[in-house]
DNA sequence: TGCGCGTTTGG
DNA sequence: CAAACGCGC
């Protein structure tokens, strides 16, 4: 008689190397059965999210086939599909690599319970983040709330070590029966042309460490300063396989302390911004609200406005102020934007609309394929102002004066609008094929004027911050 | 990763 | 006297 299987609950942690959870599970000897949920809490994430996570998971289930192995699909929530799964396969429990979002650590600590007291393996990993959000600690014994102390903190831990990728998984006697991942109908929800958005996507295990090496030998030593160029191809795009733990951020670390150490100059700098990530779900993890309340209390008197038909044009890239549609675009064409624009888009639709912030981050969350929740908690509320180690209130993005400075010739803003040249090139022109046909957007319109004058808008924020209820 | 103002600097 | 620098909001 062999041993009774484990199930291998796969959720962002579609790879194969790196990976703590599969490396104790190889540990134990047991049969493996991978398995993917969905479940309610995946469900809710933005519509571009879930397409791109339904490519990872396509992905890597022909990863697992091509090793004689399976991933086994299954809807529905998560404690009654796991209990499910184990009646049906006598599984001895289920391991899986931690999430640090609210809504994931309420459903994983109610699994965990179910499986303990049923006498059921019940194990969770590292593996997502750096560092798990408790190991990093002030001096004090407090979490941090200031990136630059973090920092300094998180560089002289010890980051988990490279783990290899299996060759192959032991298999069980029989698999248990499988959705098809069809029928989930993960693009369902895109309200745009999600093939003008497939050939930006760099999907699976395999895309993400070409990317990481394409990166390193091409773009790190001039990273510092083409970083903020947003017509320059010069950043990693890594965010992308990090959301869906197609790459380990331990991997791109030592990879990039490599260069480091071999005197690559900008590997100093790709390695803080690295940090930024697990900052931000540090951040998350020890302060849940700040993806939903401002961190900075003197900003609940702001008058800050709701959604609207400015934030509409906000939307649809259709301000008027060309850095700032060009940013929107890019995120419609893509699934992704270049840092620099999420600073300058974020900036106008808070400062010079006087948008509430989470107006854009629910945009965001429904459009970037690279989604990242206490990344863009953290960037929004800073860029508005009301978050940690914030922007101060009075530091408004010029977008005009950040295009002249980042984007001199203007190849990024031509990049993505098609009214700024004769010939557009076809990433403009695809943003005509994404956009919803409800939008009833054309090419040859005229592009609109600006929603507000720059000045204008900047004095009218300040003042508004000045004259808010205390 | 602002902006406007006054001061300093170097030709 | 233009451009760089420093300061405070």
């Amino acid at each position: 008689m062999t041993d009774a299987p484990l199930i291998l609950w796969f959720r962002r942690d579609l790879r194969l190397a790196d990976h703590p959870m599969l490396t104790a599970a190889l540990a134990t000897g047991r049969p493996l059965i991978p398995v993917f949920l969905l479940d309610p809490e995946t469900e809710a994430i933005g519509a571009a999210a879930k397409w791109r996570l339904g490519l990872s998971v396509a992905d890597f289930a022909a990863r697992l086939e091509g090793m004689g192995s399976r991933l086994i699909l299954r809807r529905g929530a998560a404690p009654e599909s796991l209990a499910r799964l184990i009646a049906e396969t006598g599984a001895a429990g289920v391991m899986w690599s931690r999430a640090y979002d609210p809504a994931s650590i309420a459903r994983d600590t109610a699994v965990k319970a179910m499986l303990k007291t049923a006498g059921q393996v019940a194990e969770s990993h590292p593996g997502f983040l750096l560092a798990e959000p408790w190991q990093v600690e002030t001096g004090q014994g407090g979490p941090y709330r200031v990136y630059t102390p973090f920092w300094k903190a998180l560089r002289q831990r010890d980051i988990a070590p490279l783990l290899p990728a299996p060759k192959q998984l032991p298999l069980p006697e029989s698999w248990p029966v499988s959705d098809r991942l069809e029928d989930w109908q993960m693009g369902a929800a895109m309200r745009r042309g999600a093939a003008v958005c497939l050939p930006h996507q760099a999907v699976g295990e395999a895309a993400a460490l070409t990317r990481l090496d394409a990166f390193l030998d091409q773009r790190l030593a001039r990273y510092a300063e083409a970083r903020d160029f947003p017509a320059t191809p010069a950043t990693s795009r890594l965010s992308e396989n990090l959301t869906y733990g197609e790459i380990a951020p331990a991997r791109i670390w030592h990879a990039a302390m490599h260069r480091q150490d071999a005197g690559d100059s900008g590997a100093g700098k790709f390695l803080s911004e690295l940090g930024w990530r697990d900052f931000a779900w540090h951040l998350i993890y020890h302060f849940p609200a700040l993806a939903t309340e401002n961190w900075r209390e003197d900003w609940d008197g702001f008058p800050w406005r709701g959604d609207s038909a400015d934030a509409e044009r906000w939307r649809r890239g259709l301000t008027g102020e060309p850095f700032v549609d060009a940013a929107m675009r890019e995120m419609y064409v893509t699934g992704t934007m270049h840092n620099r624009a999420r600073m300058i888009a974020a900036s106008y639709l808070t400062k010079h609309l006087m948008t509430d912030w989470r107006v854009g981050l629910a945009w965001f969350a429904d459009c970037l394929t690279d989604w990242d929740p206490a990344s863009n908690a953290m960037g929004w509320q800073w860029v508005a102002g009301s978050g940690p180690d914030a922007a101060p209130y009075f530091r408004i993005f010029n977008p005009a004066t950040q295009a002249e400075k980042f984007d001199p010739n203007a190849v990024y803003r031509r990049r993505f609008i098609a009214e700024l040249s004769r010939t557009p090139p076809a990433e403009a022109l695809s943003y005509f094929d994404a956009v919803p046909r409800a939008w009833a957007i054309l090419p040859d319109a005229a592009y609109p004027k600006p929603l507000i004058a720059l000045d204008k808008g900047r004095q009218r924020a300040l003042d508004a911050y000045a004259a808010r209820k205390a």
